[in-house]
RNA sequence: GCGCCCGUAGCUCAGUCGGACAGAGCAUCGGAUUUCUAAUCCGGCGGUCGCAGGUUCGAAUCCUGCCGGGCGCGCCA
């Protein structure tokens, strides 16, 4: 099925060509897309004014010619001109029906898969070994986690690879305070803060104390230089931690394809060196290696230290190499915080020297922050997800409990369950990535206004008409009558249901789970207000069917768009 | 000092990379339940879109300057 919008500026596109042969349209937006306004129709385009400065003509002359001749796109039932020259279309009720149901007969709902033959590797998460996984972690395995869902069903081939911290500095460190301060109970209790505070107590002392500082160095230099008993120390951290996070993984029902950490790519590091050298990239600079970007306008990229040590530009590079040499994508999206955006624009302008055409995505998120300011280990104020889930869930079970009294127990925990989960995520999706988040309890747990379970909620009543339905209309199926639009909420809900699969498309490409998250906001809210004032189970034969199916077609698109969030839909609320 | 990002209603945020009188949620005030799940719906209150210029038929959106905040600027990732 094709996207409604899409056929419609194509329709657009043609028409402008058409009509004025002469016209140079290049860089002009001839696009359709959903009027801002109801009042004035349901797709607009605003183009002609544009267009108009080109051809030198006024611009609703240029509207005019469009329309000339009744000239209409499929689906829509007239066309008018307002204003300075804006193009209104309003679709026709009956085409609009016939769009719904083959939305509803198509198990895709109408979403194409245009990325059919392609693949994308999505770089998300990556927490580092041996340190819990905080608040500040949640936005890059949330967004990245929807972002995949939501190429995945867009017919892209999607490589989730998590990125471990899993070499560098920090384990000399970590494992010489596991030598001298391990506690071996605590170890077994809750490994991983046993690790952070082992890691913690060691680097406090490594400030004070230059012999301490040494010997993490030499311990580092020994798990570098593949030291038996280092290398094993190593192994069960990065073993221990992937166990913490995988628990935590499972509890957000994030899936990687590959756990690939910066070690995986350890032994290509002095190749890309040579690489480096040997495309003459690379000088000397104050006894490290350095890549100058001038001309990209950058400050120059260090790609090996003074003391022979590789970085984080060096390891990317190799990371990138590998990945273009085995999976040949068309293109790798990084998801990490602001804090990030030169490094990536250094390690792309590399990577472009290098030859790497594949394309290189840095989607950014803002920084989560406390009420008080940044979080860290160091201060001690970092909230860990998994306290964060608990509560989620606790304060989503005690709603349960008080407002579906009837439900039994196991049912009321898997429920809340489902709720506090989507809430957390929903609580980060639904705003626009780059903007700054300061954490607070109730903003990340909201349960009603624009929040998941508002959408879940919406979700269980409509799963509620439709096992009623069947309850008192045995032997019918509601695909049996035709879709008829007659109420006002009716139509609108139409208008909405028909702008799904552009939307889906939209949020994937544009990197904004957000925009999906505003649709089925709305959505669900033009629902409500159609549950509310119109009757279906009660209404006569044939409009009760196209009643139902309009419900029905609700509840797999707030479904299906809260998969792609990664949010759950229980039948029960 | 240089660079990137942000400043929209009392609070938290949208605003589809210039489009039609600026939108939600929360809070607050007032209504709706013998009827399909009230975790709901309907209505009221509330903004000189940080400030000042500029470009344009048209600016919250683009440009310049200022004010305020966040982050980053070789050898941490």
């Amino acid at each position: 099925m094709n996207i409604l919008e899409h056929s419609l500026s194509d329709w657009a596109r043609q028409r402008f060509r058409a009509v004025l042969p002469e016209g140079d349209f290049d860089g002009v937006k001839l696009d359709v897309v959903p009027t801002a306004d109801e009042q004035f129709g349901d797709y607009q385009c605003n183009a002609a004014m544009a267009v108009a400065k080109r051809v030198r003509l006024p611009p609703r002359e240029v509207a005019q010619r469009l329309l000339a001749d009744g000239a209409l796109p499929d689906g829509v039932a007239r066309a008018e001109i307002a204003g300075p020259g804006f193009i209104n279309f309003h679709l026709d009720d009956a085409a609009l029906a016939r769009r719904l149901e083959a939305m509803q007969a198509d198990p895709r709902i109408g979403v194409p898969t245009p990325g059919e033959g392609r693949t994308v590797i999505l770089d998300y998460s990556s927490p580092n070994i041996a340190k819990p996984m905080h608040i500040g972690h949640i936005r890059s395995t949330v967004i990245g986690n929807a972002l995949d869902r939501l190429h995945r069903y867009l017919g892209y081939r999607v490589i989730a690879d998590n990125h471990l911290g899993d070499w560098g500095t920090q384990f000399g460190i970590l494992i010489l305070g596991y030598r001298r301060f391990l506690d071996a109970d605590a170890l077994a209790a809750d490994p991983i803060a046993e690790l952070e505070r082992l890691y913690v107590k060691s680097y406090e002392r490594s400030k004070e104390d230059e012999a301490w500082l040494n010997e993490a160095r030499a311990e580092l230099v020994k798990l570098q230089q593949g030291d038996a008993e280092n290398l094993a120390l190593w192994r069960r951290f990065v073993e221990l931690s992937l166990g913490e996070f995988e628990k935590i993984y499972r509890r957000l029902d994030v899936r990687f394809d590959l756990h690939r950490g910066e070690s995986f790519y350890n032994a290509q590091l002095p190749g890309v060196i040579e690489r480096l050298r040997a495309l003459g990239l690379a000088e000397e600079s104050e006894g490290a290696l350095v890549v100058k970007l001038d001309e990209e306008n950058l400050p120059l990229c260090i790609v090996r230290k003074s003391d022979g040590g590789f970085n984080y530009t060096t390891t990317d590079l190799a990371t990138v190499i590998s990945r273009a040499e085995e999976f040949a994508p068309d293109a790798v999206i990084y998801v990490t915080d602001e804090r990030q955006q030169l490094h990536f624009k250094q390690f792309f302008a590399v990577a472009r020297r290098m030859g790497i055409s594949t394309r290189l995505v840095h989607v950014w998120f803002g920084l989560m922050r406390l009420p008080e300011g940044t979080f860290s280990t160091r201060q001690g104020n970092v909230i860990k997800l998994e306290r964060l889930l608990d509560e989620a869930e606790a304060r989503a079970l005690a709603i349960v409990k008080e407002s579906s009294p009837g439900m039994d127990d196991a049912q009321q925990r898997e429920v809340a369950r489902a709720v506090g989960i989507g809430a957390v995520k929903y609580a980060d999706l639904s705003q626009n990535p780059q903007s700054l988040v300061t954490f607070t309890w109730d903003k990340a747990l909201a349960l009603d206004g624009n929040s998941a379970p508002y959408l879940q909620y919406a979700h269980a009543r409509i799963a509620s008409v439709r096992d009623k339905y069947a309850e008192q209309f045995p032997g019918r199926d509601f695909r049996d009558a035709p879709i008829v639009l007659t109420e006002p909420v009716e139509k609108r809900l139409a208008r909405r249901l028909v702008r799904f699969p552009g939307v889906v498309d939209r949020a994937a490409h544009a990197y904004k789970p957000n925009m999906l998250c505003e649709y089925l906001f709305d959505l669900a809210q033009i629902y409500s207000t159609f549950y509310q004032t119109v009757p279906f189970l009660k209404a006569e034969d044939d409009v009760r069917e196209s009643r139902v199916r309009l419900c029905d077609l609700t509840a797999r698109v707030l479904r299906q768009g809260l998969a792609l969030l990664g949010i759950e839909t229980p039948e029960r609320i």
